[in-house]
This record gives C-alpha cells, sequence and structure tokens, in this order.
DNA sequence: TCCTCCAATTAGACCGATTTAATTATACAC
DNA sequence: GTGTATAATTAAATCGGTCTAATTGGAGGA
C-alpha cells in the first residue's frame, strides 16, 4: 500500500531521480537503454504516477472542469459523452458536477474547479445567472467556454444550438400546414436557450400576422414530467390550440403521453414538435418531429474551443451556433388539423 | 492572473506563513482577532486555496472516483445525482469516466484515478469485467464500492437492487396472471445485474414448471433502440409469447413502441414489464409495470458505505441488495391476453 | 522580582514530482 | 594526446500548502 515513488526506481535501476523522472515523460535526453531498465524498475515496484505531485510544480493539472446545468436531460447526457471522449483521447481528467439549476451550487462547484486549479472549465450557466457571478472566472484566468446557454452582455466563448432560427423554421412549417393557434410548451424561464426559442417562436407568429394565443407559452422543468403537467392547461386555452413547439423532446414525449391520456391523439388531432432529435423520437408513436442539433456536435465543438484555449489560443471570444434542423416526422402531419 | 500564495497573505496580514495556513483551516489554535485579520488579508487579495498543493503534503486529494458503464441510462443518471448530492456535501469533488461498457477505458480510467490519487471509487464494472481486471485496486489500496454489478468471486463492498427477486417476483405475477409464454428482452449479457434478472426469470418459470420458449431470452443494449429492436424477433417465436420481462424500462419503452407499431398493444395484447420505475413510466400510455429499486437508494447507499471505508472503516466487504418491488400498472392488465 | 504555565505564533522539514543549469562521459577530429 | 562537441546524467531549487516541534509573550502566583 505504500506508494513507491521515483526516488526508489531510482535506487532500484541505479540512477538519479532526475533521470527516472525524464525517462518516464519519455524524454529524448535519456539513453535509450537507461529508459527501458528505468520503466523496468518501475512496472517492478508497482509504481504509480502521483498527478498530484506533478501538479504542483507544473501547474497544469490535466483536469477539465464540467458544469452542468441539468444531466438528467438526455441531450446533456450525450453532450457530456463527446466530451468526455475527447478528454479522455487528450489523457486529461473530468471534473464534474450537476448543478441541477442552483446558482448556489453553481457557484460554489466554479469556486471548487479553482481550488482544484482545473485547466479549463465547460460550462452550462443555470438560469438567473447574471455577467458578475462568472466574473470570477476571468479573473481567476481560467480558460472556460459555455455551451447551450450563454448570458446576454457578457463576452465569452460559446457554443450552443441555433434557437432563434430552429424555433422559427418549426413555427412557419406548422403555419404553413395550416396552424394558426399555436403554444410553446416547456421549458425553464431566463435561461437563454428559452428565451431564444421562445423569440424565434414569437418572431414567425408575429411576421405571419397570426395572433398569439393567451396565454400563448407554458414553462415546466424539462422532462416529460415536466411537458405532461402543462397539458390540461393548454387544452383550456380558447380557441383551443391545434398545435404545441414543446422546448425539448422530452417535454414533448410527456406532452403528448398527457394528449393520448385526454384522447387527443399527436399527429391527428394535434401537432406537436420537439427540439433535439432525441434517438427515441424517430421511435415514437407517431414519430415526433424535432429540431435535429447534434449533441454530440456541440460538445466537440465546446471541449475543441476549450483545448484550442489552453493550447494558448487568445483571441477575441467566440459565439459558434450549430445549425438546427428541422425533421418532419408523423407528429407534425396535417391529419385533420389544418380544416379544424 | 498571477496566483496569490499563502505567503503573501502572511506578508499582508504581518504574520507567518503557518499561521495563515492555520487561521484559514479555522485552526483554534490561532487567536480570534488574527484568524479575521488573516481572512480579510485573503480575500483582499483574492486568494484562491490550491487544493492540488494541500494533497500533496496531505496525502487526500479530497476527490472521488466514479466509473459508470452506462450513464445514458437514466437509472444511472438519478444515481449519479444521489452520489453528487452527498459528495457536494462533505466538500469533495468528482473525478467523472463513463466507461460505456468497454472493458479498455474502464482500466484505463482506474489507471487515471489510482494517478489522480482519488481518496475512494465508485465503479459499475463493465461486463467481462474479470477478477484479475480489478484486483488493481486492492493493490493500491484505495477504498471502492462496486454498484449495480458485482464479479461473482470477488469480495468487495457492492450495492445493488435485488434483481433475482424482483425478476422472479414480476413472473410469478405474470403467471398468475395466465401467462405462460413469457420472454426476456434486453439487457448486456455477462452482467451480474444482467445475469440475475435472467435467473429470476428463468426460476420462476421452472418453478412453476412452464417450459421456456425458444430462445426465451432477447439481448439488446440498454435503450428504446435496443428493446426496439427486438421486436420482430420476439414475435417470430412460437407459439407466440403474450408477455415480457424487459431489461430496463428503457428497453420497455422501446418494445412497447416497437409492438404498437405492429398493431399490437401492450397492456391489452401483450405484458409488458421494466425494470427501475424511472418517472416517465407511470405516465406511459399504458403506464408501464416495472420493478422499482430507487436510484438514489443505490446511490447514497454506495457513497455512505464509501466515506465509512475512507473513515477507516475496515470490517470485511458488505454485499447491500436494495429491495425491488413491484409496481403493476395497466402494461401488466389481464386485458385479452390470458384467454388467448 | 522571578518562575511557571498556557496561549499564540512561527521556523522549517515535508509531500513527490519537474526542470534548469551544471557535470560527467563519450566520440571524434586533428 | 589534446581539445571540442555532443550525449547522458544529475544536483538542487521549486511548486504551495501542512503540521510538528520550538519559540515567544504575557498573565498569574509566590
Amino acid at each position: 500500500m505504500k506508494k513507491v515513488k521515483l526516488s526508489e526506481i531510482a535506487l532500484a535501476a541505479g540512477v538519479s531521480r532526475s533521470t527516472v523522472s525524464l525517462a518516464l515523460r519519455g524524454s529524448p535526453l535519456i539513453a535509450k537503454s537507461t529508459a527501458e531498465k528505468v520503466r523496468e524498475a518501475a512496472s517492478e515496484l508497482g509504481y504509480v504516477y502521483n498527478r498530484t505531485a506533478a501538479a504542483l510544480r507544473n501547474r497544469r493539472t490535466h483536469t477539465i472542469g464540467l458544469i452542468e446545468a441539468n444531466f438528467k436531460n438526455p441531450f446533456f447526457a450525450a453532450m457530456s459523452e463527446s466530451v468526455e471522449r475527447e478528454i479522455e483521447r487528450v489523457g486529461k481528467a473530468l471534473l464534474f458536477v450537476d448543478s441541477a439549476e442552483s446558482l448556489e451550487r453553481q457557484q460554489k462547484a466554479i469556486q471548487l474547479m479553482l481550488e482544484h486549479g482545473v485547466d479549463g472549465i465547460l460550462l452550462c450557466p443555470v438560469r438567473h445567472t447574471t455577467k458578475e457571478n462568472l466574473e470570477i472566472l476571468k479573473k481567476a484566468g481560467v480558460p472556460f467556454v459555455l455551451f447551450s446557454r450563454y448570458i446576454p452582455g457578457f463576452d465569452a466563448d460559446y457554443v450552443g444550438g441555433a434557437n432563434v432560427e430552429g424555433a422559427y423554421q418549426a413555427v412557419c412549417r406548422m403555419i404553413q400546414l395550416g396552424h394558426k393557434r399555436i403554444v410553446f410548451v416547456g421549458g425553464e424561464p431566463y435561461t437563454s436557450s428559452w428565451l431564444d426559442r421562445v423569440g424565434g417562436f414569437r418572431r414567425a407568429m408575429v411576421e405571419a400576422g397570426i395572433e398569439l394565443p393567451s396565454p400563448w407559452y407554458f414553462c415546466s422543468e424539462v422532462s416529460a414530467a415536466g411537458g405532461s403537467s402543462r397539458v390540461e392547461e393548454v387544452l383550456e386555452v380558447r380557441p383551443m390550440p391545434t398545435a404545441a413547439l414543446c422546448y425539448s423532446d422530452t417535454v414533448a414525449f410527456g406532452f403528448m403521453m398527457g394528449l393520448e391520456r385526454r384522447g387527443i391523439f399527436p399527429g391527428r388531432d394535434f401537432a406537436v414538435v420537439g427540439f433535439d432529435d432525441l434517438p427515441e423520437s424517430r421511435l415514437w408513436r407517431p414519430p415526433l418531429a424535432t429540431l435535429a442539433c447534434p449533441p454530440t456536435r456541440v460538445g466537440s465543438m465546446a471541449i475543441q474551443m476549450l483545448l484550442e484555449r489552453l493550447d494558448g489560443d487568445n483571441t477575441p471570444p467566440r459565439r459558434v451556433e450549430i445549425q438546427s434542423i428541422l425533421i418532419e416526422r408523423d407528429s407534425l402531419s396535417i391529419g385533420n388539423i389544418g380544416k379544424s
């Protein structure tokens, strides 16, 4: 159990501590024969590299912080996966926190990451996050990239989906199919992604000269339970809506289940479009129309930007939007809606 | 961005480095007035505690490693959440890796965690993991707890669901409801959880003197897509099955969607039971009967056991099984199955 | 005044690697 | 044989806290 350290390998291999260090790091300064000898001694003794010690001297912990706002959302799970793969590829480790939409937890997580000396941070800010909340990251000088949500007026690297355009596109299509009474269902307000999606929705309605139902948006937790919980209220709107753009596919699932429970069949009696294109969406009955914005693209773009920053890229902050494309499926078919 | 360190605070506060360290750690040795002065100077200078440096001396990184085998599965996401909460509560950080059922990734993750000097590890071993693969953890002397899956013959702390009993219970109930031709759908073979669920299934059938369909189990990825992909094969079994126990709720969802696509209605034409009791399950149409084994219980039990080990508990390894209870819902109603 | 005791403070070794500058060994040319 | 260039190795300072053992200061007692 006692940890083996460099000096012990040095002793065993009959060289100095420096040589061992250099050899194990694969330095070209060390003769191949010596390096081999050292490596043998190391594995003989069961040596485990101590990254903590190295980091102290190095000022690089080879650790990346990932702060999610809601990782039970499958979209984020998929995104994290691609982030993780890339981090693994470059031999770093991932310090993970799910802030679960709690500002307090988020700020504590940031503090934790700073104390651990992470090389960089990927952050999806919780709702109500202000510029001031994130200023500490700039002060500390840690490279960081925001994903999925940005903070208006806060100049920082950002990668997310094209939410305004996505929502706009979906609503335009719904209108083209004959819908007029359309609502927006689900999502946590006070996040940029929600505001942007709602904004795109609104713009499409306004541009088409269609009056917004009242109320025209319904907030909820981002989950099936959230979507399901709003069905009743939506159905009470008069004149009754015929279509809904949902904040996410999970919300859409819940919403559709709720509709069915009331004998209203999505894709026949009511059009539903989601956001995310989860793998389940095309399996759903009816298959769910949705705005696809591959989480793996967002994730790999975000981590790539961060890694570039770690490599010393200090160009001005960039904003990257990943295109959202409308996948038309049966939940958006005309059915008998157009005529009603 | 130059990091502020203890010596600089010491200078500013007119005390020694030792005093600063002691004061910031809240040692009772330091006069309250001095401590206050130090704390002020520290925040004045924007000091950030360097856990890496402390860890080097301490031999405690205050870091816990979590190695998941499949965290896109919502069950594990929920479990991780409770683990995370507890880790946050005790002021530690979480080093996270999703091995995604890859033995190679898992072993690299273990190595990574050892190099980072995590205080302890929570591990859900991937399929095909052998005793030998995990021996390194014992050699290294890191406390660790297996969750959800154990390795037969490998003596280690373990927390998981009561899989044998759960499956047994569900199948008995199906039989009691009149089903005879029952199959097991989904899951990755060569994991203890799969083997146990399949084992419980088999036992119930054998004890009831019912012949197993041929084939009687169908493996798949643990996801809706996985469940959906097996529907065709299941429906080709002759005589045709009337009920399925699915490896997980996600598999059950996919399976049910596949059935419906073929005009077979779960809960009316075919009984389906899942495992996990996800929040969506009761919203499903029909609501999904399932074996509930709260992921938060598994998670908090696992982390609690680990923390006890960190506190020096060196009693023999424990095996904890969290009870699975059958939640009966419409997907398991009789419908016109019993008579067919 | 001197001594004792306790509280408060501090010096300095230590954790385990890294890395620069210095040293030693080796090869080659003349 | 000597000098020089190059390769290989190493000594030692360093990263930033921690913590024990030592020191200092002041109160109280005789």
